[in-house]
DNA sequence: GCAGAATATCGATGACTGTCAATCCAACGG
DNA sequence: CCGTTGGATTGACAGTCATCGATATTCTGC
């Protein structure tokens, strides 16, 4: 029956507690891993609460490169990381683009953390 | 009173929303960053998620190895970044090491997220 | 159309990170 | 004591990332 490794399993509880419910599967983690590394830098935080702390909400980009101590460029980036990873809407309105949160985004990912 | 730069900011509203509440600043966004990059990881994710399905949320490392499909020192190295961020408990009893999860802490740090 | 301004993209570079093999350090059993 | 076993540490290597200067793109006002 090719089942050359079965029995195995009963001998190995010498140093462990049981299991209660399934952990987390692979590409679960993947997928949360990649949301929580888009939040992980100080700049992106920094820019999202920013974002967040105007009154509704949008900022553009001269708004935000400034606080921040960085080139344009970098503050380019991380906005489209932002972009990419869900967490910030761009809506470009003629030369200025406009940077929005996407609603729900950042409280999905923290319950996704509260009960791993 | 080397006021240097104290009125040129009354122009800057062109394109910009007002501000309601102050931003996080940098520090914060350090620490809170730090935070989240112990967990923007899959394999850590999936660690504090195995030791959390354990009925006593506690588990070895000789537990923690194999459903990971990585070597020991590797999964030692991602213990050790999650027990240096306050995730994870380290009790080594007799040979083994048991790990387990550090109450509230994930709470914590996903209530940080949610109110940027 | 053209000059200028606001953003995005590209290329390069230095720093950091995940992984493993090899080694080391305890603690236990005989 | 000594071999064995669980686990941590070290060193090296490949891949990723944050940052910037330079350049490209797109829109506006004239």
């Amino acid at each position: 029956m090719t089942s050359t490794e079965s029995l195995t399993i009963s001998e190995l509880s010498a140093c462990c507690t049981p299991i209660a419910r399934a952990p987390m599967d692979a590409t679960s983690a993947e997928r949360l891993a990649r949301s929580l590394k888009a939040l992980a830098d100080p700049a992106r935080l920094r820019l999202l609460s920013i974002v967040a702390s105007h009154e509704d909400a949008e900022a553009c980009v001269c708004d935000l490169t400034e606080p921040l101590g960085l080139s344009q460029p970098t503050v380019s980036h991380h906005l489209k990381v932002l972009v990419d990873a869900g967490y910030l809407n761009r809506d470009k309105r003629g030369t200025w683009a406009y940077y929005s949160l996407t609603p729900n985004a950042l409280d999905s990912v923290s319950g996704l953390l509260s009960n791993l």
